[in-house]
DNA sequence: CGAATTTGACCAGCGC
DNA sequence: GCGCTGGTCAAATTCG
């Protein structure tokens, strides 16, 4: 007979909590002047790479009967827009490569954009490590202490560069709870949903069962609670929460690594926590949100995120990578998600029926 | 009807 | 010791 006890789960304070980019402390409650600086710095460079994104969507409706293929481009409006492309039979080849040459065009131009930001980020952690020495012993350190240890958290990057998702994140020495600290991993991941999409899904590519919610003290948001649906056999945990911040973006975090494959298609994983651990959740490809893919349109979307490997280590998240290197990992991701993706398949497949027809054989 | 999710209750850690 | 809080359990409910 269970007695009726108290249920403190119903409190609506809520405390700053930031996005910092690895390398930087996070703050937890009254922020500091530094901080609030930092935070000004950090979103204008996100808006800076937001703003100069360049939409690589290709939209793979290709239509047999006329040879067009549907291409999404960016009008200098920013408004998305599809216009067919004419390819007739005998310069399909060469309107192909031509679309490689393209690609790889921007994919140079992209690499060059990531370059510029690590630059920038270089700098804004150099001005941020001055900000954090002068204030030490103020502000940080009387926000931290009165958090309950077990909220000690990581802290890890943020980096979306299609503005929909993604992050790579540390792994730091999370002090959950002092038993936690040897067994389990941590990790985290952030993931930009539809605000209007109450669910609290992170698709990752493997199957999670619902154990608990409940509203904590610093998000009115309320805090899902998962377990691997391999459990007991594996031991991975997920909590997943919006964002006080950005109710757009989840936050979702993992403890512990997966000691199976994934089951579920990656095509619809929505991102990549993995912090260069071999930890197998890795996929880098993405859906823009959370909803369920059922309802999407035939679309492929690619988006290119930092790559795994790049931002992995905390301390030096602004280690120099060589463009070629960048640039292949960025065609691997490409190749990886189009193969991955049963609709680029079956989008594919049409288009090459439709072409075996059309040539009456 | 079984599986998955929801939700109130319980438990344990922590600070005062 | 007490209250607050995050995390977990498990019965009830919903869903396919």
């Amino acid at each position: 007979m269970k007695e009726p006890g108290k249920n403190g789960s119903v409190v609506t304070k809520v405390k700053e909590r930031v996005f910092i980019p690895s390398g930087m402390s996070y703050v937890a409650s009254a922020p500091s002047p530094a901080s609030l600086l930092l935070l000004f710095l950090f979103y204008s460079v996100i808006s800076v790479m937001e703003s100069a994104w360049v939409d690589t969507t290709l939209d793979l409706n290709i239509n047999p009967s006329h040879n067009t293929i549907k291409v999404l481009k960016r009008e200098s409006s920013g408004k998305l827009a599809d216009s067919d492309v004419k390819v007739p039979v005998k310069q399909e080849t060469g309107a192909l490569l031509e679309e490689l040459n393209r690609i790889s065009a921007e994919n140079k131009k992209l690499t060059e954009m990531l370059t510029v930001l690590c630059e920038r980020y270089s700098s804004l952690q150099n001005q941020y490590m001055e900000l954090v020495s002068r204030n030490s012993g103020s502000d940080a350190t009387a926000a931290t202490s009165k958090k309950r240890k077990a909220e000690c958290e990581d802290y890890a990057t943020m980096i979306g560069f299609s503005g929909k998702a993604e992050s790579s994140c540390s792994d730091e020495d999370s002090c959950k709870k002092p038993k936690d600290c040897i067994k389990a991993k941590i990790s985290r991941a952030y993931v930009r949903t539809n605000p209007s999409d109450n669910s609290l899904i992170v698709r990752d590519g493997y199957q999670w069962r619902k154990y608990g919610q409940k509203v904590t003290r610093d998000n009115p948001s309320p805090r899902a609670y998962f377990k691997c649906s391999f459990a007991p056999s594996c031991p991975v945990k997920k909590k997943v929460q919006r964002s006080a911040e950005d109710p757009s973006i989840l936050v979702a975090t993992y403890e512990g690594e997966h000691n199976h494959e994934q089951h579920s298609p990656p095509a619809l994983s929505s991102l990549s926590p993995n912090n260069g651990t071999s930890n197998p959740r890795s996929a880098p490809v993405s859906s823009s949100s959370s909803a369920p893919a059922k309802s999407s349109p035939p679309t492929v979307t690619l988006e290119l995120m930092k790559p795994t490997g790049l931002g992995n280590d905390t301390q030096n998240p602004t280690q120099q990578v060589d463009e070629p290197a960048i640039q292949q990992i960025l065609v691997q991701q490409m190749a990886a998600s189009l193969t991955r993706d049963p609709n680029f398949t079956a989008a594919l497949a049409s288009a090459i029926s439709g072409k075996v027809l059309d040539h009456k054989w």
